[in-house]
DNA sequence: AGTATTTTTTCATATTTATTCTACAAAACA
DNA sequence: TGTTTTGTAGAATAAATATGAAAAAATACT
């Protein structure tokens, strides 16, 4: 039977590969180092990125980083001053910090959390909004007022006084209860 | 006494290049041929997009073009389907134009869109709803979080920092590109 | 007008980036 | 187990893109 290797567009690592292999050799954790660079500094040529994945023991030749890059879906845009610079897309941008809604993100049909003012928005795999958000619903009168499911994204309305934190909680008891 | 020409994102052009030239044959032109082309049509590299220009008489070499999106600001970004695509950066790709989007909506599936606080609620003809909320759902990560489809609404959740102008935008180049 | 200044373009080329082809390693399979 | 398939990476190279410098065009100035 075929298995699904996609790259986890959260954690920039391919799913099916759980293994441990040696510290900072492996596609992986490259591809990690790489997101973490771009986001944190101005980068303008791989040849540049490719210094600073050395100097994190990240030894790897161009050719390799061009196929990185391209994986990442990193764009090369020019600036106002006159030179470029590597951009992740928008949804590796924000790496929001969820500490173990991470790992459940990583395996299950819930894809991301995200949170615009008061509202939370959770997708799923498509066609499991409506069961996930029955979960939500049931599991969290508490912290949510209610959900409302399209095919694949929930909207998640919390209570007044609630904060993201609680809603983040919520999550992970709900979802490890599901494994 | 030196003075300052800068690039007008609005129009991309030169604000004191007032004057009119012949046809087609300078650069403001090219620039604005350039904007659309890439607004409405994927261009994977440079080559091709020059072979578009001389289509429409604006012949310039390889030189001038990179020039050009350099100007513009325009990224080389990867495509899920492993090729590229020449993206304007978002100034630039809508016409931040009510106008459009109405005359859209006089004779489209899309027939209003309206705000409440950070929601924007898109009202369509019957069933088309989720159609078009997965076209916004694809084309407008950036700007959103996730839709919402009933049958004829469609509820959008904006990300946090974007306004309402930036959800027009959004809604007329994605329904631009539809015609 | 003619001349000076600034801007735009091209040519040639340097630089940068993507890809082909090969080799090998890991996983899946029989 | 051996065999096949799939994934990863490097070297070499092709392809794509950026840029210096000179030429041409446009504009400003007198």
């Amino acid at each position: 039977m075929k298995k699904y290797f996609g790259i986890c567009i959260f954690c920039c690592t391919f799913a099916p590969n759980l293994n441990n292999y040696a510290f900072m050799k492996n596609k992986r954790n490259r591809l990690q180092v790489i997101s973490e660079i771009l986001r944190s500094t101005v980068v303008g040529s791989q040849e540049e990125l490719l210094k600073m994945l050395s100097e994190r023991q990240c030894e790897v030749t161009q050719a390799t980083l061009s196929r990185d890059l391209k994986l990442l879906k990193v764009a090369k845009t020019p600036l106002s001053n006159g030179t470029y610079k590597y951009i992740l897309p928008s949804y590796n941008k924000p790496l929001p910090n969820q500490g173990a809604f991470n790992t459940l993100i990583a395996h299950g049909a819930v894809l991301s959390l995200e949170f615009s003012g008061q509202l939370a928005v959770v997708k799923t795999k498509p066609g499991y909004a409506s069961a996930i958000a029955w979960d939500i619903d049931n599991k969290a009168t508490e912290q949510v007022l209610g959900t409302i499911a399209g095919d694949d994204t929930i909207l998640v309305i919390p209570r007044e006084g609630i904060t993201r934190e609680d809603i983040l909680d919520m999550l992970n008891v709900t979802f490890a209860e599901k494994n």
